[in-house]
DNA sequence: TTGAAATTGATAAACCGTCTCAAAAGGAAT
DNA sequence: ATTCCTTTTGAGACGGTTTATCAATTTCAA
């Protein structure tokens, strides 16, 4: 039985919602995206291919994106490679991007979510969710 | 004569330092990136085709990509392509976005960039640009 | 168990950005 | 202006990432 109750919860309910199917493959992909913080499409493919070596790439790229759609994932661009965010088990993380040698830190700030919620509020909107991403140079790359 | 001397200033103090040629095409150019606050090199390539039809698109990337060096702009990944930030211009703004119309409110919150300052000089970073995008449901979607 | 609908895997295709290279242009010295 | 050397340009080829295609397979409700 999977770990991940809770999210695979909100992944069926998600399927249920639009006629998609419960499968094998997005119960593997889940377990394993669910234990990384962010991860690309392709590293992924490298590291399912040991229990799935017929695990297709494309299948996995549709999966992530799934997971985009039911919430669970959020996709983050970086140079060339698309980054898949987990934000439904540590919540949101946002991200310090070195421009230069694409270090991320990751980071949390209670104040700065208090003004969001705030900016929303006066506009009358409700935040699901956010993304926020700051770049710049790193200490070494400065120099 | 162009309207934008102290930025042409900076590129050509830094085409000088590096051996580099003030041709007609990265004047063409910096003059069009600068009316923009971002734009892809795919816009810019469409919006010279008149002016000038044989631009090719690569001119276009090389000389994006040598405003970055000069420190005029900043490359950002967003969706499948690359914006290109003019960091001089100063009016930043940030987004409110709702999920079910896709209605767009843009704000700005000095307090929030604040926090992104320290937050960044905590992690030794020096931030030349951000993105805050908040999602969520508007007042007319919540009901 | 059956059958309609969704999904998969393999691969082709699309897409973005960079590289290549011959021709053109910049620009310093004459 | 001419010369000469270097850099730049434009056009298309190229490489890596992601999506589209489609026949075969799987899911799942009846």
């Amino acid at each position: 039985m999977s770990k991940h109750q809770k999210e695979m919860g909100v992944l069926k309910e998600h399927l249920g919602k639009h006629q998609l199917k419960y499968t094998r493959q997005r119960e593997l992909i889940l377990d394993a995206f669910l234990k990384q913080e962010h991860i690309t499409a392709e590293e992924m493919y490298h590291q399912l291919a040991r229990k799935d070596p017929h695990l297709g790439l494309a299948t996995i790229y549709r999966t992530l994106n799934l997971f985009c759609e039911a919430g669970l994932a959020q996709a983050r661009h970086f140079g060339t490679q698309t980054q898949y965010d987990n934000i439904s088990h540590k919540g949101h993380h946002d991200h310090l991007i070195c421009t230069d040698c694409g270090k991320i830190v990751e980071f949390e700030n209670c104040d700065i979510e208090r003004l969001q919620e705030e900016v929303a509020t006066r506009n009358g909107f409700t935040i699901k969710t956010h993304r926020l991403e700051l770049y710049g140079l790193c200490s070494r790359c400065r120099h």
